[in-house]
DNA sequence: GTACGAGTTTGGACTTTATCCAAGTTTCGC
DNA sequence: GCGAAACTTGGATAAAGTCCAAACTCGTAC
């Protein structure tokens, strides 16, 4: 099996708190996309007594151990996406601001030399946006 | 010769205004992407009395009439590009945070029916992340 | 050209999202 | 268990953006 987030956590070194559970908690499913005050919100119903500067920086960690992608979406807060997979790409609901993955995408297409303007590129994702069934009545 | 912005402006009903001919002149030009405060901080160069509030509306009204395109990517403030050309996409330096545009690149590949959660899909848009040449030192 | 009203602008207060920090608490190796 | 380092906390602070009532101005109509 291979070894869950929390065990990652442990073996570089970084101690298991109950806060930090909670959030790992709070976060996995499928097609989840919460905002740093949703899981705050989640984790307190849990861990009452959790603060919001914890769920803040144990975002922070688990997004630059690469544990979950942030997302910036809608020009408002973040979204933290535990689907780490590095070929997926979102679909957006203009109208309610729901989420969705897009599991089995193509990637997106190589730069050709010239739009590259010198950069070496690493990622890139691709944001689909659109009204979703609820939002077309 | 196409209308000019104010031109278009003017025909719609808005008034053209000391205040939007310069948030106008200060977007303009190529590969230009600057944050709602980089546009107040040039608009007060030209007109030392233009306030915030009116530069962060006369944004959000180009935006509405798709005389700019308002971008979020870097999770902090909103960007703002005169480039409207709806297939061009953008590259992102991870250093810097600078933005080029990606002026001939392809479309972003079309979602298969399974991925689209039954969602009608409007725009699709890349963000390419990397480094530029002077953060590659 | 002047008056008028609707559309605009203004500054300041306010909101939202996120970060910082010093003090107190907890984890884990020994 | 003990202690040091890591972690958490609440509250203050910061950054980005929005709201609002009062003042101002553009452009039409006279």
């Amino acid at each position: 099996m291979y070894p869950t987030l929390l065990e990652r956590l442990k073996s570089r070194g970084y101690r298991l708190t109950a806060q930090r559970r909670v959030v790992a908690e709070v976060l996995t499913g499928e097609n989840m996309h919460l905002t740093a005050d949703e899981v705050l919100e989640r984790a307190e119903a849990i861990l009452p007594e959790v603060s919001r500067a914890t769920v803040y920086s144990t975002l922070q960690q688990f997004s630059d151990l690469g544990e979950v992608r942030e997302l910036q979406l809608d020009g408002r807060s973040k979204r933290y996406d535990p689907n780490v997979q590095p070929a997926h790409h979102h679909l957006v609901c203009e109208g309610c601001g729901q989420v969705f993955d897009v599991a089995h995408g193509e990637t997106a297409p190589v730069l050709g030399e010239h739009d590259r303007h010198g950069m070496s590129i690493s990622t890139a994702e691709i944001v689909y946006r659109g009204c979703c069934v609820d939002c077309q009545q």
